[in-house]
DNA sequence: TATGAATGAGCATTCATTCAT
DNA sequence: CATGAATGAATGCTCATTCAT
């Protein structure tokens, strides 16, 4: 039953296409109305072949979560250096602009996958985004090692758990309101404030 | 076009139970398999009977919603007398408690709503969602009129949208997760001190 | 399965008022969209008690023609004498200007019906319908009686047939149209005509 | 929301087959049991296929009537000039007997459509059907210009009104009797006559 | 490989009919 | 007798999936 596995340019193409059509579709007709006639549509191939490269719909959307997945990895990736130099405050802001900017990336195509999110998949959320998580948790500890004066901070994990799914779920809701009460601006001052007070306190308690 | 208002004590129940199967459902089978026909049979009626209360799913999942943010909004309203009373810290903590009991309630049977959000809706937040944000605006305003010294805080609406979303988000994340990697206490602990430090700081500042 | 037959003054205005509901909410709501339900709420009934008084719902329809037909038997009957006295193309205005008249009676509500005719009944034109057929062949029977140069028509019969559905199919259809390109007298008028010329035509041939 | 354009051999084959197998199940199941199931049934499709051609199920009235009317046409058109040759009696007759034969093609499988005629869209006369009315009136103006003392006729509009709707209700009413009393001969010879003395009646006046 | 017409199970919804009150 | 809430079979329609070409 399983489908073959591109090897050829062409099919390549054609998988990338499908992945991409999907998050447009999902961004330009919401999940409701996404259907693989639309994807295929969208991809400008015939629904048989999508068949040909995704054993069914959801094969689509678990496609879509690992290619989204593995962009905001890279992302992460590409950024530790110039992360790790910085102070806290900067280096939250800087990686929150980051998010920001790929979440908006080709007309918030990310934005509304990132939003439904594992609603998608009707599961907790999938193995794949915990990876996200894994990485900025390894991240933050690449910063604890260039910081040493950090590892004073009583929980780590909590600290972790707070800073990451909060920064990324409020990016995420706020990035999705037609019309947010505050700026991004301020948004993202205000989590780096957060992350700075909630660390020197934990610091000063230590 | 309109159903009839339930006038009879029969009435009044098939609309709660409808309800009610909606929330379970919705827990039990995911959002891709709460059909009108399962949503009946948990209600124990027919379909034709779900239909002589609600004009349509969505009629369904629209008092679905207006029944859990009434629900949420007099939680909020019973709590507010003790919370006034409290430190921020005390409070904050109270306040989660009292979110996730709630979210947990009937077996969890709010999460699941709650989670899915407006993404039942495809669209952004519903409007009788953002009676819940506003009302805990409130309730801080409550809260600094008694606590004046808090008036010093430099940005209160960034604060709000921090605390009030942050806080909803990421306890809805962390109830729906099926194995965290922190305890409750830990994460609401950690949000107490969050928001008593970014306190702190601002006030320092100011 | 029988119901029982309508013996006290509320039952027979119950039927009468359901009968005349069917009309009503055939001319309003039109076929597709009269439902029980309606004709009861417009009878000013429950839907149950419309089943106390009729099988179903084909049993209604039964009874609006019943009640449509005898209608017009009467009039007929009524009509017949002032009838007999006119000459033919004053007599067939008569009898069309009385037939317009009870078909546009309460705005209209016998005209829907009349036109839907059999197609409510899904079969040839009913039983019912030839009693009018038949009462009109008896009247121009009578009406020969009282002019017995017109026995010297050849084929009666035909001359029947085409005057009696030529003129009440045309008339029916002329009165559905929401903008016919004749008016109601000329259309009357040329249908006085095309009688009393083929009449006379057949009279010069015998 | 448009269906895709036939494009192929079997695709038009399809929609062929569903227009034939409407007129088909109207004509054997009458109008409420002519469901969309039926349908395709008889057209040997599953109903998914039938919503491939058309948008739903009123579409597919509108392509039959489409059908109907336009067949009706080309028979009206390829019978002017032969008809234009003849005198009134022998081209009334010859007129209707064309229209009986295609009436009753197939089984009959316009016969029930004929009647039913507007009562399926529960309105006026659709304006397809006008187009036959449109066409039949101008056939008799350009007898007329053959036949130009023809143009002492009074009331043309009157005249074409009378002998159209007349000569087609008049038949499609014969057509569908379980039992006329007279034979179709003596019907089409009584409208020739009808028609034959009306004129002769009408120039004499002039 | 790619196609796209065809499929058919499944959904939301309606409505004639019933029956406990 | 009257009620009207409840029924459930049936309808129109959709869409993930298949398969002959």
């Amino acid at each position: 039953m399983n489908r073959r596995k591109p090897s050829q340019k062409r099919a390549k193409n054609s998988v990338e296409a499908i992945i991409n059509a999907g998050f447009i579709s999902l961004a330009k007709n919401g999940l409701a109305n996404t259907t693989t006639i639309h994807i295929a549509d969208i991809a400008g191939i015939s629904p048989g072949t999508l068949y040909q490269y995704f054993d069914n719909k959801e094969a689509v959307y678990t496609a879509m979560e690992r290619y989204f997945v593995n962009d905001i990895l890279a992302l992460l990736n590409s950024v530790v250096p110039e992360f790790i130099q910085l102070d806290i405050r900067a280096g939250v802001t800087f990686l929150l602009h980051k998010l920001s900017e790929k979440l908006l990336e080709d007309n918030g195509r990310y934005l509304k996958f990132a939003r439904h999110g594992a609603h998608i998949f009707d599961e907790n959320l999938s193995q794949h985004a915990h990876e996200i998580e894994k990485k900025l948790q390894e991240i933050i500890m690449q910063y604890v090692m260039h910081h040493p004066e950090l590892m004073r901070i009583k929980s780590i994990p909590t600290f972790n758990y707070l800073i990451i799914n909060g920064g990324i779920l409020i990016i995420i809701r706020y990035l999705s309101e037609s019309s947010p009460t505050i700026s991004l601006e301020q948004l993202i001052d205000g989590l780096g404030n957060m992350a700075i007070r909630y660390i020197a306190g934990e610091m000063q308690d230590a």
